[in-house]
DNA sequence: AAAATACATACCGCCAGTCGGTATCAAAAG
DNA sequence: CTTTTGATACCGACTGGCGGTATGTATTTT
């Protein structure tokens, strides 16, 4: 095979390609060789010429998986037009439709045999989002919009709710089970910051999310083939 | 190696002596060679004349795991004496003391490398604990001592903030962190339930808990070697 | 005595990771 | 402009260790 002049370009493919994999196998359950083959056209030595181990890939990827939403929240930060409350209320918005969720969604089969991928959610949401939050509620106290006495615990508490306990590939469950867990999320998070936060445009983009993982669009309607 | 007259007793010390391993190094990072060594009277042959596969025994391990906590919920279960609100309360306490919590927490370094643990700890809280929660919860509807209209919700959330938010395993914390995050809860439980369900004694028995895992047993006072 | 159980041991296939080698490039040297 | 040099991108055979199996043997049960 012939040397790329851009091997950056290189290690992109082998972290999507693994990323891939890793999402609809697993972690454990992905071989070197079955990159390599979905690949089509690298070999064992060029995997190892650009990642130490398997698990140096394994990071990458995670990496990877960060990166969107990161930069939306970087970017959400920087609005000076916003509210510390309108911010918060985009940040869930935007948690229900990134990229990276919805591709997530379509390939991961079950995350219970992904118990990595489970992991890092948690941890990257606690100490990479769960901050970023903080400061957006920190400001909406300032500026009057949002009203918490803990604002770093809220943050950290509602991250977990948002991403873990709604997400249906962690917990999976029907229509109905989705929408009471949202309108009780809605009531606590009220509480949490004094004031609503998740409002009912955020749910069309959560059933689809949902159809994303289990398919039928909903058990609660019986419809008889006509 | 003399056949043992009851098999069980080689069942249950492959048992202790995998789930002691797999919280030290790690479910992948533990071999069976490791356990055999680790059991040094027994061979491969005799782990899988009980055990079928690798997993198999991470499987029982987990079962022991989830039994001290599922008998103990199943003893308050039974008892006539209690509100639903004191079965809550004592549910908390106990979910702090057990031995397995005691054990677990002395054993293992950090949850991080193992995530097969903590999602075992998220998905047996969610699918065992937290519909047994659910019941307390709607006994304590009915004899008044709860207020709540959505009992299944409030079951999951409480035991995934108070088995994983809380856990200084999964989210290390100097004392005053987790003293905060506690008082928080306090007030989250208490306008989830209409009632508090988490009292100052739980503080105590909640900092030997964190000692177990970061040693030190405070940060906030410094004591200079007088 | 026969059957079932509780082990032991040699062995297999597969996997992550290694290592010596080759091909291609960029820049320095001629 | 050509040659040399050294660095980089990649190849593929190989290894050690892993999970798992097959077969054999001693002990218990029936």
């Amino acid at each position: 095979m012939a040397r790329n002049k851009y091997p950056e370009q290189t290690v992109k493919r082998i972290i999507d390609t693994a990323l891939q994999l890793f999402m609809e196998k697993g972690y454990e359950q992905t071989t070197i060789q079955d990159i390599i083959n979905a690949l089509g056209d690298l070999s064992k030595g060029a995997i190892y010429h650009h990642f130490k181990s398997k698990e140096d890939i394994m990071q990458a990827v995670s990496d990877e998986m960060d990166k969107d939403s990161t930069v939306r929240i970087a970017a959400l930060r920087n609005r000076k037009d916003l509210t510390g409350l309108q911010k918060m209320r985009q940040l869930a918005m935007d948690s229900m439709d990134s990229d990276t969720q919805a591709t997530l969604l379509s390939a991961v089969p079950n995350i219970l045999k992904n118990p990595r991928f489970l992991a890092e959610q948690i941890y990257s949401g606690d100490r990479v989002v769960a901050p970023l939050i903080e400061e957006f509620i920190r400001e909406g106290i300032v500026d009057g919009s949002i009203t918490t006495d803990h604002p770093k615990e809220a943050s950290q508490i509602l991250i977990l709710l948002l991403n873990i306990w709604l997400n249906p590939l962690v917990f999976s469950c029907t229509q109905e089970e989705l929408l009471a867990k949202f309108r009780y999320l809605q009531q606590i998070t009220t509480s949490m910051l004094g004031t609503p936060i998740l409002d009912d445009s955020i749910l069309e983009r959560l059933d689809k999310y949902r159809q994303l993982t289990c398919g039928s669009p909903a058990s609660s309607v019986p419809h008889p083939t006509k």
